[in-house]
RNA sequence: GCUGCUGUAGCUCAGUGGUAGAGCACCUCCUUGGUAAGGAGGAGGUCACGGGUUCAAGUCCCGUCAGCAGCUCCA
């Protein structure tokens, strides 16, 4: 993840800073609760954070208590001090300051290591370093706390569970002041935030916890996104189709999911006396279709393509706005085809991949993910996969990184992160080899030789989800969409009644060429001017006696200074432009 | 799912165990306005839900549901 600023540079790494600041505010803590037991506490991106077995929840009106204590301990503590000890007396030290979890990361730390403390004032923490020759180093306004949450120990469900402090450390206050107003951003670009301020959806407990309503202006936007989605698929060669939401039960322990999957699948409902399930995945639809006849190698490649909802029964605690969910649209296609098509298969893919993600302004990452520890298929299928994979890379000019044994237990894939305005990463389009399904459904072709053959099978999605796209849209343009897919580009504000009918005239032939827009009359002009920026449509088009005498119109652009004047086709003209181009900005 | 926090008007939030509040949004009227908030009035509440303590609960206690910050998980 990238900054939009550049952060200063001190006598040390930043990574150094943050650890050291993290050993400060334990001592700190243990200042506050001297009974405490600390657990680990180490640099992260853009800060620290340490964790505690505290005698009491700890909350957020406790943080400037322990800052305040934070800056009392950096004025008199001197030298940050590295010691080795012998394991006999770094056991003895934490025994002695009664510290059970320092006490299991010593013993983890294999024979023959150096084992070290760093020490300031009078705390010391076993540690590997580095840190910051002293104190006096670290800026008392550089750093702040930020938030309490818990977590396990070791980061495993089944130990205790701690209370761990966020914090966040720069070089300088100036930094640091950078770095909040960019949280800051962040909140504001929220998308549960945007979706309640600019009415584009809700979540209602009464329908189920995490199940989404898209709101006509959301469901506008998406719409757009279909239909783009679609015509590039049908460009490509892919079929739609359409299959069922719910199946019963054989159907997942034939493709596996009811076995592999069982508590992130909906609970079953009978039917006739029978167990149907609501569909976790489209793929055996896709393959009961392609099982539905026999297919010559002429065939193939087939591809499938369908805009599909599916429910997964996520764990309540993970769901987030639109961003995890428990029922959502992938943009699923499946592709069957011969081992000597996979590769030419991927590079159409990769193609597709690039001119959607570029269309947003998304840069993205490509990590090839390979086998992993538990898999099914031999290794010559493997190989033939990977290498496909990397071929089809290759060919692209698409540079993999490695996510080693990142693979599914079915097969090979490369996902692919995105990069939004804010240098935020997202998970992003994927594309996924598979051996398995082919197998469980038996799937078969009949080859030139007329001998029955088993195609390969591609998964892939590029949007992902549609909710989860779309939620990430939302922050990446902060809720100003580009004019394509814009629920509402323009507003018509007459200055006076007077202009109302050349207003609902101007109204009239803006909608009629695509674009949807409102009009806005009565009261001055200056409220709905600030009404439509908040609402952020991005084109206001204002009329008073004067545009209304010349036949022209007033236009007033979201983020430019000078207004211009037009006439109504040249307005027109302008934004089938911006849309036909799908150009990013206004 | 786990830990902690939170749940009061559509939104953001005040509210000592004793008659339910503000700003914005909404509605009505006045204002006819030149590029980010004109004025006045009005309406709006099962204080998340279910139990309990108490003469009395928005307020204290327990449970449920949901949201939030993380953790774990995400075929």
């Amino acid at each position: 993840m990238s900054l939009p600023f550049e952060p200063q540079s001190g006598p040390a790494p930043l990574a150094a800073l943050r650890h050291s600041v993290s050993h400060v505010m334990a001592d700190a803590v243990l200042r506050l609760f001297p009974e405490g037991k600390v657990a680990i506490g180490p640099p992260i991106e853009h800060g620290f954070y340490y964790d505690f077995e505290l005698p009491r929840p700890l909350t957020e009106e406790d943080l400037p208590r322990i800052e305040a204590e934070m800056r009392r301990i950096l004025a008199e503590a001197g030298e940050f001090r590295r010691l080795t000890l012998s394991r006999a007396e770094a056991e003895e030290r934490l025994r002695a300051a009664g510290q059970p979890y320092k006490l299991e990361l010593l013993a983890d730390i294999p024979e023959g290591e150096e084992i070290s403390f760093y020490e300031h004032g009078t705390w010391g923490d076993l540690c590997e370093g580095p840190h910051v020759a002293r104190a006096d180093q670290i800026p008392a306004d550089g750093f702040r706390l930020l938030s309490v949450a818990g977590a396990y120990w070791r980061g495993d469900a089944s130990q205790p569970m701690l209370q761990r402090i966020y914090g966040t450390a720069w070089w300088s206050k100036k930094d640091l002041k950078k770095y909040l107003a960019y949280l800051e951003e962040v909140q504001a670009r929220d998308h549960r935030r945007l979706g309640r301020e600019l009415d584009l959806f809700s979540l209602h407990p009464e329908f189920g916890a995490g199940l989404v309503f898209w709101h006509p202006k959301l469901a506008h936007v998406r719409r757009r996104l279909e239909e783009w989605w679609w015509r590039l698929h049908e460009e490509r060669g892919y079929w739609p189709v359409y299959t069922p939401h719910v199946a019963g039960e054989p159907v997942f322990e034939r493709s596996g999911h009811l076995q592999n999957y069982a508590d992130m699948i909906w609970a079953p409902m009978d039917v006739d006396g029978r167990p149907h399930r609501v569909k976790p995945m489209n793929c055996p639809g896709h393959v009961t279709i392609f099982n539905s006849r026999r297919h010559s190698y002429r065939d193939l490649p087939l591809r499938f393509a369908e805009l599909g909802t599916v429910y997964r029964y996520e764990p309540s605690g993970t769901l987030h706005g639109m961003l995890r969910v428990r029922g959502f649209t992938q943009d699923d296609a499946h592709i069957f085809c011969t081992p000597a098509q996979l590769e030419d298969e991927i590079v159409g893919v990769l193609d597709l991949v690039d001119v959607i993600l570029r269309t947003f302004g998304y840069e993205y990452t490509a990590y090839l993910a390979t086998r992993p520890e538990k898999s099914l298929g031999d290794d010559a299928i493997w190989e033939h996969a990977m290498a496909a994979l990397r071929a089809a890379a290759d060919r692209r000019g698409l540079d993999l990184a490695d996510d080693p044994g990142g693979g599914v237990f079915y097969g090979p894939k490369i996902d692919f992160k995105i990069r939004d305005a804010l240098g935020r990463e997202w998970q992003g389009p994927t594309v996924q080899v598979d051996f398995n399904l082919p197998e469980r459904f038996d799937i078969q072709y009949n080859d030139a030789d007329n001998t029955l053959k088993r195609p390969v099978m591609v998964h892939r999605a590029i949007f992902g989800s549609m909710e989860r796209f779309v939620g990430g849209l939302i922050e990446h343009f902060a809720g100003w969409f580009p004019v394509w897919l814009h629920p509402c580009p323009v507003a018509v504000l007459p200055i006076t009644e007077e202009q109302e009918e050349a207003a609902a005239a101007v109204l009239e032939r803006v909608r009629a060429a695509g674009f949807p827009a409102v009009l806005r009359s009565g009261g001055p002009l200056r409220r709905r001017v600030r009404e439509a920026e908040v609402e952020k449509i991005p084109y206001m088009v204002v009329l008073g006696a004067r545009e209304v005498d010349e036949g022209r119109l007033n236009l007033r652009v979201h983020g430019v200074k000078e207004q211009r004047s037009l006439t109504v086709d040249e307005f027109l003209g302008f934004l089938r432009e911006k849309r036909d181009r799908r150009d990013l900005d206004y």
